[in-house]
DNA sequence: CTCGGGATGCGT
DNA sequence: CGCATCCCGAGG
């Protein structure tokens, strides 16, 4: 399977968003390589977003959204969970896709749907905070992939975000059986 | 320093 | 609906 390149993540993040569904997220970690089909994912369109981290500003935390397309900006969420995003879109652009659910492909026995449990099946958690993934160990790759349709919904957990949450920048294939709950 | 809350998931 | 569990970010 193909890495994909830098150029891929400097895009629009809408059609990266919309891109990374069907493409295959790999982590080798311990002499083992986990891979994972992204099936569900959610844009966050940076500052003026405001479901979108970056939309408080540049933060310690936040500082891999600001940062250059293609890394991972890893964070955890309920003193529980890490949840992982791609950035996209130049440095400054604030923008990402956060990864909410996977179908698993290879040595992934724990549940993958949902942006937390996709991570700790995945073995990703801080020490993955602003990797790059363009790396050897972690990084997402292009397969055969088959035609598949597109579903466009709110996103989840976001109500707080006022007209933002109604927009449906929440994609995911249609049919997929891996698919988050809720 | 304290303190409130969160892009979750699971059990009741 | 409540709770686990912890870092971040704001404010004193």
């Amino acid at each position: 399977m193909k890495k994909l390149p830098r150029r891929f993540y400097d895009r629009d993040t809408l059609t990266v968003a919309q891109e990374l569904l069907g493409k295959y997220l790999i982590h080798k970690q311990a002499g083992i390589q986990r891979i994972g089909k992204i099936v569900e994912v959610e844009a966050y369109l940076g500052p003026h977003d405001l479901a979108a981290h970056s939309a408080k500003g540049l933060t310690p935390r936040t500082q891999v959204m600001f940062g250059p397309p293609g890394h991972a900006y890893v964070y955890l969420i309920y003193g529980i969970y890490y949840c992982m995003n791609v950035v996209t879109e130049k440095a400054g652009r604030a923008s990402a896709v956060l990864i909410r659910a996977l179908e698993p492909i290879k040595n992934l026995e724990a549940r993958t749907q949902g942006p937390g449990l996709l991570c700790k099946a995945m073995g990703i958690d801080k020490k993955q905070q602003g990797h790059d993934l363009l790396s050897s160990d972690f990084y997402v790759a292009a397969g055969e992939e088959a035609p598949f349709q597109i579903i466009k919904r709110p996103r989840i957990g976001v109500p707080y975000a006022k007209q933002w949450a109604k927009r449906k920048l929440r994609f995911y294939i249609k049919d997929n059986p891996f698919i988050s709950k809720r």
